[in-house]
DNA sequence: CCGAAGTGTTTGAACAGGCAAACACCTCGG
DNA sequence: CCGAGGTGTTTGCCTGTTCAAACACTTCGG
């Protein structure tokens, strides 16, 4: 690093305000499936996806490795979510190590009370605000982002630690 | 509503995207951070709010909204980051209520020897990956969603809460 | 000058999440 | 068939965050 190059003003105004967006987007989410589902956004989006893939039920590791929770997070997340009796947990049939997440008849019927006024609300705040091209440049910069941090942590983490998702 | 409008599968794939992009990139900072200078993402943004602040000190709770901290958030970061040496706080001379937050030469060290590693990390990920109009793109769009949100967020706080970031 | 209402900050209690170590089970070479 | 090493999951402990209630001070109407 010679003399770390700084960001120009345009960069520095686009990474403030994505800095902005992605904290209040968060924020706004969690607080409108809080209030109307009795849900976090991360439990949310848990859910949602046990309750698109086949028969309800994934993995645990997969699960993880989707959502880009840590296994102990998943697995506390996925016991809290058993208390509440919507999501159920048995043993893999294939591995015995294994552990599948499944969505209980409770958990789906909160899914589909929950989900029209989640989508509601992202097209709101997001799809309503944007014109089409503007999506498609959010999918492709974002796409990119991803594919870009992903070889950054496979070249960081030649010498040891953080494999997939800090394992 | 009617029938709930679902995403289209643009849109869908735009907030995908966006949702493992966010995740992701906070993840990979906090790590850069952690690992080569000690301190969190979040810690780093406060501390490099108070160094271009005019004297190095800003009020806590213009700061809290700056950083999109709750108060006592904002509270606590500030008492951790007094005990190791980063920060003093004294009173506001133009009101007793107040307490500002400034930063001390020990802070101002630490994000001269930071900076350039997280600005490096930053332009590696994020703006080495896109091409200057992608990154114009970027910051309308995270302009636009933040002012949708801005709107959304008055209308729904007519009945009492959440004034301006859950109080 | 008094007290009510407003604003700025902190505290107490509860909880989510991360890391590292432990545990359980599978798989494969010998 | 045994044990070493791998993979899947959970647990213990600690830190950071939130919500609500408390505190502290200021301001303003009477």
């Amino acid at each position: 690093m010679t003399s770390p190059r700084w960001l120009t003003p345009e960069e520095l105004r686009a990474w403030i305000n994505y800095l902005d967006c992605s904290t209040l987007l968060n924020d706004y989410l969690d607080q409108q499936l809080r209030r109307d589902a009795a849900v976090t956004h991360a439990d949310y989006s848990l859910l949602a996806r046990l309750s698109v893939a086949p028969d309800r039920a994934l993995g645990m590791s997969l699960l993880a490795e989707q959502l880009k929770f840590t296994r102990s997070r998943l697995t506390r997340a996925v016991i809290r979510l058993e208390e509440s009796g919507y999501v159920r947990r048995r043993e893999d049939p294939a591995d015995g190590r294994g552990q599948l997440a499944e969505l209980t008849d409770a958990g789906m019927e909160l899914m589909t009370k929950a989900a029209p006024g989640h989508v509601a609300a992202v097209r709101r705040v997001v799809f309503d605000a944007l014109s089409h091209e503007q999506v498609e440049q959010l999918a492709t910069i974002t796409a990119t982002v991803v594919a870009s941090l992903k070889q950054a942590g496979e070249e960081d983490a030649y010498p040891a630690t953080l494999p997939w998702h800090r394992r």
